[in-house]
RNA sequence: GGGUAGUUAGCUCAGCCGGUAGAGCAGCUGGCUUUUAACCAGUUGGUCACAAGUUCGAAUCUUGUACUACCCA
């Protein structure tokens, strides 16, 4: 045997470098042995056969088709996929292939393509690409189906593809392993050509908006824009600590004072916390700035992106997630915190929810824990989160957020306790945080300052005072919308996927080995 | 971080009153020229997640560990 390097001992297998991989079986130990014979004969990985349909073109053309309009037409067609299905009849054979969008039947007469390849596809298994070219015609039971003038190996196959009829269910195996889920679940292929539609969608919203796409740095020297632990890396060259951007925020600002007037950036963030069905450490955010804007304009574009969106991925602005109507035709609603506590929850009264004994004494019989050195802001957004967040299922703006936890975003004119930010709740998960963002580089620097004095006294996701930043502020930033979508949550939302890791091509998960 | 459930052949799953592991599909051999989860006959394949304990004997009972899913913080 050629590559006497592996012995087929009890399935288990030494590689050249000494890594076992044992989870070899009898079934990958036969076709081993099947392609040490192609490889003979030099046939084992081809790379001539370029096909030039597809099984979804064809059956859009041709499925209408009677039998004889079929072959008074005489149309020949060439494709390449994968074997899913294989029915052996003596001298003839129908197999199925999958060719990346959809499904061909494929016949195979000894007769017609001679007694040795039709021995030899007798040997190929399901799972291996093969290549096919003949006449299209229908069988008895009206199946667009090619019948094989030609038929080669592609690429051999080595490992059993799950069952054909249950396929690939086991959750797990699914994101290790999503080239199988995809090659054997429909339903994964459609949700993340769903997920590239959602994402190009946003792109058209927000370029017809005169909006220019960049892309800032994914490597920070000082981590900022987000309350959030930062992964930490090193670069060797420079002998420095580098921090994954926990959010682009602090940069596209710069673009901003640069006179980029609107810029947005879809990219990836990373945050060093817990993973659960709605956090992965990587995950995707749209991020857009529009200089001589508030809040109230960020909000409206946020509403458009999304509905855009929603069309494009579900064809209408009413579907259901989880088994409960979503409405994104009707304005999103707007509420401030008291407001939406005082909505969803009907035992508390405006007067209870501003008073900050009552919020103090209910939020220690809600919590368990003591809440007695915290600002009345602070105490309704905590009340805010125990009680209301949850029951947020239709679309809703919550606006004006405490200062104390907004510090890159501009004080409300009327009372500097709040600031004009909003955050966008649907199914009862944050989608979106947005404000007017802070421009005076006087108060921004005193933010930074609160913030570092709370990272001395332990807080790990506090951020660090960024001179740089500072420094733009100072050459002088229009009033300017801030907002950035959750692009995985929307996703989830519009695919109607119960888990982040369902719209995440490749989710972080623990290490099984 | 806490609770609940799951982990048995490549895949989908039985077996859980403790007595040396079973089906279907896939694979292999044979038959079959319009099948379609093709069919018919025969047949290979398992450290029952891992580790300890109870027992004459453990997939099955107990404890712990790992991973996954769901719920809660």
């Amino acid at each position: 045997m050629q590559n006497s390097s592996y012995a087929l001992i009890k399935g288990l297998r030494m590689t050249h470098n000494n890594i076992i991989i044992s989870d070899e079986n009898h079934i990958i130990t036969e076709r081993r042995e099947k392609l040490a014979k192609l490889k003979e004969s030099n046939s084992a990985y081809p790379n001539s056969f370029v096909p030039d349909d597809y099984a979804l073109n064809l059956h859009d053309a041709y499925d209408s088709c009677s039998h004889d309009e079929l072959l008074a037409k005489a149309l020949t067609a060439k494709v390449a996929g994968r074997m899913m299905l294989k029915r052996i009849m003596g001298k003839a054979s129908f197999a199925t292939i999958q060719d990346g969008q959809s499904r061909i039947q494929v016949y195979i007469s000894r007769e017609k393509i001679g007694e040795e390849i039709y021995d030899s596809f007798k040997h190929w298994d399901i799972g291996d690409i093969i290549g096919v070219s003949g006449k299209l015609f229908k069988t008895k039971t009206n199946e667009l189906t090619i019948d094989a003038s030609e038929i080669e190996l592609v690429s051999k196959s080595l490992r059993p593809l799950p069952e054909k009829f249950h396929g690939l269910t086991d959750q797990e195996q699914c994101y290790r392993q999503r080239y199988l889920d995809l090659i054997m679940n429909n339903e994964t292929r459609e949700l993340f050509i769903k997920r590239s539609k959602i994402i190009k969608s946003i792109r058209d919203t927000l370029v017809k908006e005169n909006y220019l796409e960049v892309e800032t740095p994914m490597m920070h020297p000082i981590p900022g824009g987000a309350t959030a632990k930062p992964f930490v890396t090193h670069h060797n060259a420079l002998d420095m600590a580098l921090f994954l951007r926990v959010a682009p925020e602090l940069y596209l600002k710069r673009l901003i004072v640069g006179g980029l007037n609107r810029v947005f950036e879809i990219n990836r963030n990373f945050r060093n916390e817990g993973i659960s069905t709605r956090h992965n450490p990587e995950f995707t955010m749209l991020e857009f700035y529009e200089s001589y804007a508030n809040y109230s304009r960020m909000m409206e574009i946020t509403e458009e992106i999304i509905r855009n969106a929603a069309l494009i991925a579900t064809g209408t602005l009413k579907f259901n997630y989880l088994d409960k109507e979503i409405d994104l035709e009707k304005p999103f609603d707007k509420l401030n915190i008291v407001e939406s506590i005082a909505k969803y929850n009907p035992n508390y009264n405006m007067a209870d929810l501003n008073n900050i004994e009552f919020l103090r004494s209910e939020l220690t019989t809600l919590t368990k824990l003591n809440h007695n050195n915290k600002s009345l802001g602070m105490l309704q957004l905590i009340l805010f989160e125990e009680t209301t967040e949850s029951k947020l299922w239709q679309p809703t703006y919550i606006i004006d957020y405490p200062t104390d936890i907004s510090p890159l975003a501009r004080q409300s004119d009327t009372n500097p306790a709040i600031t004009e930010r909003f955050e966008l709740f649907i199914v009862g998960r944050e989608l979106a945080n947005g404000y007017s963002e802070l421009n005076d580089p006087e108060e921004q620097a005193l933010r930074f300052k609160k913030q570092v004095e709370q990272k001395d006294s332990g807080d790990e996701e506090a951020m660090h005072y960024d001179a740089d930043y500072i420094r733009a502020l100072e050459y002088g930033m229009p009033h300017t919308g801030g907002c950035g979508i959750g692009i995985d949550r929307l996703v989830m939302l519009l695919a109607n996927a119960p888990s982040i890791k369902d719209v995440i091509l490749f989710p972080q998960l623990k290490n099984n080995s």
